[in-house]
Order: structure tokens, then sequence, then C-alpha cells
DNA sequence: ACCACATGACTCC
DNA sequence: TGGAGTCCCTGTGG
């Protein structure tokens, strides 16, 4: 009922803005100067057309006769596999499923012999796990664990709680994919979101239609971001424009701590790009890293760069993750693409300092030390691979255990992460998106996946019909059994079921808002049911569901600070 | 329903 | 070592 009056009240609102939004972003794309390199997809090389006999072997396609000769001569469009180009099956989206070239090793784990749709990684994940190894070593890091670690290791686990129904989403949020998701320190029900475009998101999704979108801070990506340990109304975030920015969350205002790029754009060759982030709080540094393999460290306090920054991966690569431990945070742990993750102590931070080195066999998207013991270590690889590193009970030569996942990373996505559950006090439960799709019910979902990492199991795998795009980014509350996702532009928010239920009956609430254009429809009296285009793909199309509880809104209103 | 486009890792030469 | 070509279960807008 209130969602209702709240529909019809403000529609211009929301187109208004949406129509400068995309304004804003096309202004923008023009002035991007770049390389126009066009890919030759030859449709007609896609679909063959071949004159042949009356005999025409068609094999799905349609053929048409000449009626003007008195010779019909039959034309057949000969479907071609769009992998690996050949004849007599068809590689594709049949219905919800997809169906592998056969010609191809198994797109999931890249072995030969099967496809991805009877890959038995793809049915069962214990299939894909490698036991721990046993051997130890005694290394200077195995004594720092030892001496500061090891006593925080739980040994009960208690049962999961898992998120898995939709509570509140904002459809179309972002005016570009979500990179990264960021709950607020203390206040439960802030979550921060960041864009393909560097704007970063505030919702307060308590109050579902509290939400703002600060533009000005960066150009382009916002690849991480951090709450300022002493002010949690500030925000850190670091960009691929090769700036960090210090952001307050209340005005938008933001200042720069370092610009890479003083002298903006010379070439790729020299442009600099932040993506990995982290904190110390103790030392009061930001520590950032590049796209050149270096590691650059920040005085909070006096806004100044410290030292010069330090190699601490292949020179020339991408660090695309930071992570302190969070019980010596002095133990810093990299990652990046030169395949590998590392380990460096704070103390003594020199090129070739690395205590250790974790190798993979692709580019590593993420690493993440465990969040209350900080003895584990999760890395997330587009090897299609979630390893477990632990220091404790295994060493840190060889993953603990390695559970073959499907988070291959397409170059249009946000990379995958396999993010802890920080209210696990067994320090096993990790949440990760999935690429490849499944059916449900005739619909091709893509959903995000709890895994157990001391067994290698999937608890858990939660999709809604509503979400047919890919959520490559997802965030575990700190305190409260919610997760947070990204999905393409919109931002989604999953609760326990029961609780959901709970929480629907109180104040019925249970409210997806919308932005973008198609939002003209909501307040063009349309009904709910079957306005369902503004979240759903060509994918969605067939689904089966109906969108069932969900109650579809135009925003309220919205602060929005353009540059 | 179609197309163009954004865009990154990797292999090969 | 570096540039060109290839990969191709994406998502959006026109």
């Amino acid at each position: 009922m209130s969602t209702r009056a709240r529909r019809t009240s403000f529609p211009e609102v929301v187109i208004e803005r949406d129509t400068d939004t995309d304004e804003s972003s096309d202004e923008e794309e023009e002035e991007e100067v770049e390389d126009d390199v066009v890919e030759s997809d030859d449709p007609a090389e896609e679909e063959e057309e071949e004159i042949e006999d009356k005999k025409g072997k068609d094999v799905g396609g349609s053929s048409t006769a000449d009626k003007k000769g008195k010779t019909p001569i039959t034309i057949s469009l000969k479907k071609v596999c769009k992998v690996c180009k050949r004849t007599g099956h068809q590689a594709g989206f049949q219905g919800a499923t997809y169906i592998d070239c056969p010609m191809k090793p198994c797109f999931l784990g890249k072995m030969p012999g099967h496809t991805t749709v009877n890959c038995p990684h793809r049915v069962a994940m214990e299939f894909g796990v490698i036991p721990a190894s046993r051997k130890r070593t005694h290394s200077s890091l195995d004594y720092v664990f030892e001496r500061q670690v090891r006593h925080g290791v739980p040994s009960i686990k208690p049962a999961f709680v898992i998120p898995d129904e939709v509570n509140c989403a904002v459809i179309r949020y972002h005016s570009r994919r979500v990179t990264c998701l960021e709950f607020h320190p203390t206040n439960n029900n802030i979550l921060l979101s960041g864009d393909k475009k560097g704007q970063l998101g505030v919702w307060d999704f308590g109050k579902v239609y509290e939400k703002t979108v600060y533009g000005n801070i960066h150009n382009c990506l916002l690849n991480n971001m951090k709450f300022g340990p002493a002010n949690d109304g500030t925000v850190y975030t670091a960009s691929s424009d090769g700036t960090i920015s210090c952001t307050d969350l209340e005005t938008g205002l933001s200042t720069s701590l370092m610009d890479l790029n003083p002298n903006g754009w010379q070439g790729p060759s020299s442009w600099r790009m932040l993506y990995g982030m982290e904190l110390n709080a103790e030392k009061g540094l930001v520590l950032v890293a590049d796209n050149f393999g270096s590691l650059h460290l920040v005085d909070a306090r006096s806004n100044s760069k410290k030292g010069d920054s330090i190699l601490i991966h292949k020179k020339g690569t991408k660090v695309v993750g930071l992570h302190c431990n969070p019980l010596q945070p002095d133990l810093l742990l990299s990652c990046g693409n030169d395949h590998f993750a590392r380990i460096w102590d704070m103390r003594r931070l020199e090129a070739e300092s690395c205590l250790h080195g974790l190798p993979h066999k692709r580019v590593v998207n993420s690493a993440y030390f465990s969040p209350l013991s900080g003895s584990k270590i999760v890395t997330t690889s587009i090897d299609n691979r979630i390893r477990v590193w632990d220091s404790v009970f295994g060493n840190l030569d060889t993953p603990s255990r390695e559970i073959v996942h499907s988070h291959d990373f397409n170059r249009h996505l946000t990379p995958f992460r396999a993010e802890w559950d920080p209210k696990d006090s067994s320090e096993s439960l990790v949440v990760i998106g999935r690429y490849i799709s499944e059916n449900y019910n005739g619909a091709a979902l893509h959903p995000i996946d709890f895994i157990d990492i001391s067994t290698g199991q999937l608890v858990a795998e939660v999709m809604d019909p509503n979400i047919t795009t890919i959520s490559p980014v997802n965030k575990l509350h700190p305190r409260d059994d919610v997760l947070a996702s990204g999905s393409s532009r919109s931002l989604f928010i999953w609760r326990p079921k029961e609780k959901s239920e709970m929480v629907q009956e109180k104040d019925k609430s249970k409210i997806m808002v919308c932005n973008g254009k198609n939002s003209k429809k909501f307040g063009d009296g349309s009904d709910n049911d079957d306005s369902g285009d503004d979240f759903s793909s060509k994918k969605g199309k067939n689904l089966k569901h109906k969108k069932a509880n969900m109650v579809i809104t135009p925003c309220k209103s919205s602060k929005k600070k353009k540059p």
C-alpha cells in the first residue's frame, strides 16, 4: 500500500535524473581517445551460404527455391559452431542450458575428455578437491604464525546461516557495472559500492530509498575501498585513474591523497592505475598497489607519500589485491597478474623481501587472510580454482586445498573473489559468485555459491529468478546474516528466508527500487508483475517464475552530485 | 532480433 | 620483449 503510493508520487524525479546520468556517461566516453580495434566477427563466416544440389543437407537452416528459373536451386544455410567453426554441431544456449563445443576441452576445468555439461566438477564439487598435505617446514613465516596466530584458531564449527532470499535491491543503481562493495563498520544498514566509472554509491538498505551516488571522485574504475579507521564517516578509494581519494560520506567532498598521473595521459605505457588497497591503522598508512607491480605507502595523517614505491610483483604486472593480517597487521598479503600471491613483512619491506610466494597457474584475482585468526589464506585464480593455504595445518608451499569452481573471468566482468564470512568462527565459509549458468526451471541463472573450504563442499547455491546477470561481487555482513551482491549495475541484499519473512510481515517493505530509463513504465500505471524488462535480460525472458513477492517502485529521492 | 561496443589475459611469432 | 590475433555461457543500448 505504502509502496504503491510512493511509486505513483515520484516518477519524474527518477526519469530526469537518469537521463542526466546517461548523457554524462556518453560525454565521458566520447572524450576517451582509444584505438579502435575492430574485431571482425564476420557473420558471413558463421553462416556459410552454400548453393547445393536438390538434395540440400540442411542442418536446421531454411531452404528456399528460386521460382524464376526452371531448375530450382536449393540454398542451405549451413550452421557452423561458433566456437570451432565446424559443422555438424552447435555450441550455445538450447533453452536455458548451454551446450559446449565438443571439440574443446571442458570449459570449467580446462581438462580434455569431457565437456562442461558432463564435467564431474560441475556436478559435485568434492571431485575437484585436493586434500591437504601435512608436511611441515620451518621457515621464518611458520615461526611468526606459530607464535602469534595459532592460539586464535577455533576448533568448533557452528552451523552456517545462509542469506538465501533477496530482501531488497536497487535495480540499475549504478550507470556501469559494480566493481566493489563494502559494509559500514558500525552502521549496520549502510552499503558502499563502487563502479566502473569511478562512482561511489552510499545506500541505506534499511530505508531502501536512502541512496546516493557520488560521481565526482574518480574518472574510471573504482577498484577498492576501505573505511577510514579513525573516522568511519570517511572512505578511502583507489582507482584506475591513478588516484587515492578520501571522501566524506555525508557531503561527498573528497580530498586526493595521491595522484600517480600528475601530467595526465601520456599513453598507455606510462599511465598508472591503482588496484589493491589496504589500511594499516597502527601505522596510519594507506597502502596501494599499481599496474606496474609497485606498492606505494601514503601517510594518512599528512596525506604525503612515504618513501619510494617498492616492487612487490613482477615488473609491469598488475597488483590487484592487498590485505593485512587481522591479528598481525605487519603481515601483508598481495596478489596479482604475475600468477603469485605473496606474503610480506611490513617491518622490512623491500623488493625481493617477500616471506613467501604462493604460486598459481593463472592470474590471482584475490587473496585474503582468514578474518579471525589470520592463519588461513583463500585465493581466487582465473584457472577456475579456489585455493586454501593453511599456515598451521599445512604449509604454504602448496595449497592445502584446491576447489574447482566456475569463476573463469570474462574480460567484461568484474573479477570474481572468494570472500570469507567474517562471522564464521570456524573460518570455513566462503562466498563467491558463479560464472557458469545452470538451468533452474527453464531459466539460466548464475548462483552465488557458499563453499565450506574445510571440506570443499558446496554448502548452498543462492539464486533468484529475477537476477539473470552474473554476480561477481559479493560481501557478507560483518555482524548480521546479510549478503550484499553486485550484479551488473544492480545491488541486492539477501537475508535468510525465515528472517526475511519476519521482516516482511513486520513492515511489509520488501522492496526493489528501480533506476533506469524504463522506470518511466512504473509511473505509467503498469502493474508490477508484468514490468519485468527492468531486471531481466534476454535470457531472462524464458523465465517461468513470477516475480512473486517483489514490489518495484521508482526511487523517492536521491542526492546526486555531478562534477 | 540484430549489431556494435567495452575490454583483459594469453599465445604465438 | 612486444605486438597482433584469439578467446567468446556478458551486458547494454541503439
